[in-house]
DNA sequence: GGCCAGGAGAAAA
DNA sequence: TTTTCTCATGGC
């Protein structure tokens, strides 16, 4: 991997990367404020700032309006670009053809390192939901309670909001924001952060079983929403989220007669091991997207 | 009009 | 401790 920056142009450009496809991996459900501008560009909000990035070719991508220093300080970490993705498909790979065939489908998908509390609150968001309501939903809150950003091409762009943000924010409001019956979790999510019942920062590196129970305390996080934040948020690549189409692929391929959420996680993390997470993600992708083939 | 979405909490068994 | 019911919302 080779990294070129352009300060005075603000662009970094990174060459010689392998396993990273911006479209997988900006649109696989691991988050929801990238949005699509063109063939091969995104837009997005990370850290307080507006992102363009661009796929270049297979091995090239650009960013835009970020310098150097940024690029280093957040970038670097939200993308995963300090891992050797190809040692983890070489050994994922070799477990089955179930996921080999994913991994050849979608051989870009890296896992983000995102915010936190940003990804705590659209995963309480994310049950028993879909992910263009989620991104609606996600996109509402920054408007009407995050800073904003810029103006680009007529739109206005604004950062998720912080915990203190939206600590007077009611059920009610939260509402407006189509979230339905899980206006009471985010409100409570919010308390948690604020009166320290849990410490986003703090949990970061505990052992798999302590920093999911910590989340666990929060109302509306239960076992698969936790494993999400676990994996997208702290980068734990062992964490796998057990949703309905990962129910639908364990039973399809796997274990006919398995029912309960629970056995399947068992399973997963005995079966796939230290990169669960990331079979997880190639799995999801391939099982929604080769539909369409 | 019922079913489904990256489920969780509360009630009931 | 483990199953069953209910919970907004919108697209199909």
């Amino acid at each position: 991997m080779k990294i070129i920056c352009n300060d005075k142009q603000n662009v970094i450009r990174i060459e010689n990367i392998d396993n990273f496809n911006l479209e997988q991996t900006l649109l696989c459900g691991q988050c929801f404020r990238w949005k699509k501008i063109s063939d091969n560009t995104f837009r997005g909000v990370v850290a307080n700032k507006l992102i363009d990035t661009e796929q270049i070719s297979d091995n090239i991508i650009e960013i835009r309006n970020v310098d150097k220093k940024f690029f280093d300080d957040v970038l670097f970490h939200y993308f995963d670009l300090g891992t050797d993705y190809q040692s983890i498909m070489d050994k994922l790979v070799a477990k089955d053809d179930v996921v080999k065939s994913s991994i050849e489908f979608g051989n870009g998908i890296r896992i983000l390192r995102q915010d936190y509390f940003e990804i705590m609150m659209s995963f309480i968001i994310s049950a028993n939901n879909n992910i263009p309501r989620i991104s609606k939903s996600v996109d509402m809150i920054s408007e009407k309670f995050g800073t904003w950003i810029a103006n680009v091409d007529g739109e206005d762009y604004y950062a998720f909001p912080t915990p203190e943000q939206l600590a007077h924010v009611t059920s009610e409001e939260f509402r407006k924001t189509s979230v339905g019956y899980r206006d009471k979790y985010l409100c409570d999510a919010v308390n948690a952060v604020r009166t320290g019942r849990i410490d986003l920062q703090g949990i970061n590196g505990l052992p798999y079983e302590d920093i999911k129970n910590e989340l666990l305390k929060v109302k509306g996080i239960g076992s698969k929403v936790a494993d999400c934040v676990i994996l997208y948020g702290y980068g734990y690549k062992s964490a796998f989220p057990v949703d309905t189409w990962m129910k639908k692929i364990i039973n399809k391929y796997y274990c006919e007669d398995m029912t309960t959420p629970k056995q399947m996680l068992e399973f997963a993390l005995e079966y796939f091991g230290e990169y669960a997470g990331v079979a997880q993600q190639y799995l999801f992708y391939y099982e929604r997207e080769s539909k369409d083939l």
